[in-house]
DNA sequence: ATGGTTGCTTAGCAA
């Protein structure tokens, strides 16, 4: 089973780009962060004729998220129902072939030790309080999305620009060491020890000419799961050409699974 | 370098 993580930054301005992206490289689950459309403006139609089925968490604007599958869905989940007040479109999660995938956005943070810090970190920390109360380390799972952090150092082209940032800072690395703490494990480290391996480039300092990105996009799997990666990638290719996402889509593969 | 670009929505916000 292929699967991929993608921010598309708009599915609206991106539906080409992804369409021809599932043609070429046939995943069969694909997670999708910052759609940007209300759930009725979500191009099921589209998705549909390119074999997938779809679920959609969307909000206008702003965040979104969703999920492809060649396979069958069941037991749709939307947002943490953690019972805090939280009108932000960040999480979906469906079943596909007996693995629970989640779909995430993780917040950005704007500022280090602004409100949207605060809220940044408060939200890792109730997905993982909803992930120990609903997902077993037995269980086979996968954590999916744009995490808006860079694990270590290895994960950022130029550390030094960007250690003081809400992508690098210490309290947000700690708060997704937590997640690994609780035995979901990074499968692209699992295979890429060394660094320089990005999956985002700021349009804005013209980052991905310069190569300055960083690896902030991930696909987590139970330890159960992970011992059946047997590869994992980043697509930097999907960031060139015209009117890419700032985001490559991020790709594992596990084997004895349809 | 407190810069720069992109998308959505329509001048300003978010990333």
């Amino acid at each position: 089973m292929k699967v991929a993580s993608w921010n598309l930054n708009s599915i609206r301005a991106r539906l080409e780009r992804l369409l021809a992206w599932l043609a070429a490289q046939q995943p069969d689950v694909v997670c999708l962060q910052e759609l940007k459309v209300a759930d009725d403006e979500f191009p099921t139609e589209a998705v549909e004729a390119a074999g997938y089925h779809a679920v959609a968490h969307g909000q206008r604007t702003y965040n979104g998220v969703a999920i492809l599958s060649r396979l069958p869905m069941s037991d749709i989940e939307v947002g943490l129902r953690d019972g805090v007040e939280d009108p932000q479109a960040r999480l979906i999660s469906a079943r596909v072939a007996g693995i629970r995938i989640y779909s995430a956005y993780f917040p950005n943070g704007g500022e280090v030790g602004s409100e949207k810090f605060a809220y940044k970190l408060a939200w890792m920390e109730r997905l993982r309080a909803h992930l120990e109360k609903h997902a077993s380390a037995a269980e086979l799972l996968l954590l999916c999305g744009d995490m808006n952090v860079a694990p270590d150092d290895r994960d950022v082209a130029r550390p030094a620009e960007w250690n003081d940032t809400v992508l690098c800072h210490p309290d947000a690395r700690a708060a997704l060491r937590r997640f690994y703490d609780q035995g979901l494990v990074d499968t692209f480290r699992l295979h890429h020890q060394e660094g320089g391996f990005y999956s985002w480039w700021d349009y804005r300092l013209l980052g991905f000419p310069k190569n300055n990105g960083l690896r902030i996009d991930h696909i987590l799997a139970t330890e159960a799961l992970s011992k059946r990666c047997t590869e994992a990638s980043i697509d930097r290719e999907a960031r060139k050409g015209k009117q890419p996402s700032d985001h490559a889509p991020v790709v594992a593969t596990f084997s004895d699974l349809p």
